[in-house]
DNA sequence: TATGAATGAGTCTTCATTCAT
DNA sequence: CATGAATGAAGACTCATTCAT
């Protein structure tokens, strides 16, 4: 017998991945699920306290990874800018979410466009807001460095920005950018933002 | 007692566009708009189809809108740059979503979050489809006029721009921003685009 | 104008004719009928106590015909038999039908294969009834007349013979059979019966 | 008190099929046959795929038993005909259905009368379609075997004959003739329709 | 006469979850 | 651990008929 006790939990799990990212959360049914991880309907709820638990189990690595990056982010030698460059966060930014995006594709399209009631519904709206607010941060500790730095930016706009990214995000796992044409896509994206962060920040 | 006929349509509407709003198309029940307009429930479909054409109706002005500005936009006389100017482009369309924007929040809101399972669950993505292919014909024109600038853009980086401004249009509603808020926005989402866009395009 | 007051009953029994044949009885909904008429559905109850109201009157044509045809049959003319010849009461009963197919098929069909749900849902087993009385009377007659005739035969035949030619009645109708293969079929029919008959009365 | 599976499986069929003959397939209700058979209305659907597929199973032994009378027609050794004997193919054809009809009254009279609305709802048709096919086939090789027999009968007449034929089926079972009965009517039957066929085909 | 609005019970079906074994 | 059975509320939608004007 090769599947034994575990491997049924891991099952239901990736029968469930495939099924939410495929068809979204809420149009997935536990009777479905059970039936295609070949398990009976009930015994899911001796793994799971409940379908919500399934979906948060599915994306415990994305948001894990999540928690990474934000960490990362938060260490403090990435605050000190020994050169004022606004394409460092960019960079740094960039580069951090090419690998999540390789390893979290099916995730990251499930949170952001297939998670409707579910916990994770406003998910978007959580870390745009939580993005917004570390781009708040980074603006004022520029301004406590290079003095020169016009921040005087709304907060609205980089709340836009963070949204903007997560549609940036977003399209790249929708249309499945194959590694090249993200990084040429990349490329442009950076030119592109270093250019008006640049200007806006006058400098 | 019979309440006069558009009395009660409207107040179907109105109910519908607050509910869907707040809930979500596929959240709230016929059931429910029914209890809370005060109608009963078989009574609703004297006035509409079903709950498609319900959601079809309340977004049917905003449609409409949607439609104006793709023709402004495809107006001759638009297409004539007598001085080459990125920033044409944008602040056009800013001009033209300021007013959609300050007209329709409540149904961009619904269209752009809460549509799901409805015929607009897939609005975001038509439209930015629709979105990008001006933006790519507006840079060939561009490349006639001015031969010297450069189109060497992947697809799918306006594509992704397209995205973004939905996103920014959604961000706008989502926050109920006011007028003035609003128009300093745009001014550095200009600043920020119009610098961005110049680099690329090595002008 | 040409519609006038009481065309509007016309109309309405000529829509639900066409839409009762086409459809079934139960599948045809008081507000198609008004809807196709262009009367308003409430209207209607002014015309007609209710749907199966509707139905009557369209069929009442169809009924009077029927019911004509039992007096002639049950004319004391018709049941001296000078000559005994079970052919001619099939005779006699293909000829009264013949027209009746010609000008009641829609009429038949409908209440043949679609007036389930309405008042003449057991039309069919109500007329085979009647027509074994008939048809059992006939044969005692016979009896009284020609004592040698063998009337021996199960009452449940007789009802299955009356049976039987409902549902020739039904395939013509259905198949609605030009008039030279209806009499081309009736030759035939009649030659079958003629000969079983005379086989089972031993005469 | 968990009732064991079957039983409940068993209740709901038994309850349906009763009910279907009753009243018919369309004005029986999955609410009723659910307060019925004492079974939660939602729970029928753990056992029922939908309303049509109770009926498929109400109907399924009926089904095979047809089938198994068709591959027994189509035997090769059915079509030699040693003899010329048009009572042949009616004695065969009795003596198949005589067991159907004691077998599967209820799920005939279903199946012919009630059925409205389901899956099988032109099965008399396709029934009939079928039986004149077989009988169209049968006077072919009539025809090849016994040259002299007259096969001039238009199609419609055995058309019309397995329509009739159908018809009573269902008056045995509508009436539910005892076995007795329906020996004596068999024989009254057949005597009936040998001479019929006979004088027919000018034998 | 004519109408649009209203009614209320009805249709089949789906759902996530829990129970009893 | 595992299961099939059970639950109860909810889903959108339809119907013939009646009401008020």
């Amino acid at each position: 017998m090769q599947t034994q006790k575990d491997n049924i939990r891991d099952k239901i799990l990736e029968v469930a991945r495939n099924e939410f990212l495929e068809k979204g959360y809420k149009m997935v049914s536990m009777r479905y699920i059970a039936k295609q991880s070949e398990v009976g309907l009930s015994n899911i709820y001796n793994y799971f306290r409940n379908k919500d638990e399934i979906l948060r189990e599915v994306l415990n690595p994305l948001m894990q990874a999540l928690d990474h990056i934000m960490e990362e982010h938060n260490k403090p030698e990435h605050l000190s800018l020994e050169v004022f460059n606004s394409e460092q966060l960019l960079q740094e930014h960039i580069f951090l979410f090419t690998d999540l995006i390789e390893n979290y594709k099916k995730e990251l399209h499930l949170i952001l466009y297939n998670a409707h009631g579910s916990c994770y519904e406003n998910f978007r709206e959580e870390y745009t807001n939580h993005h917004t607010q570390m781009g708040y941060e980074y603006l004022n500790k520029m301004k406590e460095k290079f003095p020169a730095v016009n921040i005087q930016i709304s907060e609205f706009f980089i709340h836009t920005m963070s949204s903007a990214w997560l549609s940036v995000i977003g399209e790249i796992v929708s249309h499945d950018l194959p590694k090249p044409e993200m990084e040429q896509f990349f490329g442009e994206y950076m030119t592109f933002c270093t250019a008006g962060w640049k200007q806006l920040m006058k400098v």
